[in-house]
DNA sequence: TGTGTATTTGGCTAAACTTGCAAGTAACAG
DNA sequence: CTGTTACTTGCAAGTTTAGCCAAATACACA
């Protein structure tokens, strides 16, 4: 594999890294829906301390997916790309596939 | 967060790890374009040691993301979601808006 | 200025992930 | 049966990531 095509990838991973982890994905999800959350408020959604949130935030900023707005003491945050809901479809749909090859297996 | 929520974010985060590595990136890519590929294409591909290679494969079938297909001695890998392509569209899309971003940031 | 709230960052430990080598299994050829 | 090829798995580093607490920063308000 060439330099080019690896730096691709690498690329390419950084961004799914960025998402592959529960607490993110809630936040992605929370995001989508409501438009915007200050940390505060995804701190009790999620139940981890406000410093583990503020890192899977600056993770999720750091990959381009979400972007900041500081208002007063509070911080809030938005998703930059819609698409990332793509990613929800797509993964339901792997589960669904999931779950029904194992309900024929146990045929 | 009730446990039922948590079970269904780290449901979706296990299928979003199995695809967070290069190599694991690079193979879903190939095994879209070319069908099917056995292990051997894709460690010469890859680079790695083939045992590396056999544990990327491992991790995207527990996944489900992808089945194998023992013929002879070789093994045969193909995609079991095609959605899966979707990913990539979007990871280009989250891409490219962070290029533009930084370019509009250099201004 | 001093106090309280919201958030980020440093430091540290534990857990998870990645990788190559060596050894093991399976299929095929002679 | 023996040797070879294709692949998987056990093991032991080395690296990364996650989590918490404590300390630092930033802002608001009295």
């Amino acid at each position: 594999m060439d330099a080019k095509t690896q730096a691709k990838y690498e690329a390419r991973a950084k961004i799914v890294k960025a998402l592959a982890h529960p607490a993110r994905l809630l936040i992605v999800d929370e995001l989508s829906k409501a438009g915007e959350r200050c940390v505060c408020e995804l701190t009790e959604m999620i139940g981890s301390d406000m410093s583990t949130v503020s890192r899977h935030l600056a993770v999720l900023k750091g990959a381009g997916l979400i972007e900041d707005d500081k208002r007063g003491q509070m911080v809030f945050y938005r998703l930059r790309v819609k698409c990332v809901m793509d990613f929800f479809d797509c993964i339901e749909s792997v589960m669904a596939c999931n779950l029904k090859r194992q309900q024929e297996l146990l045929k």
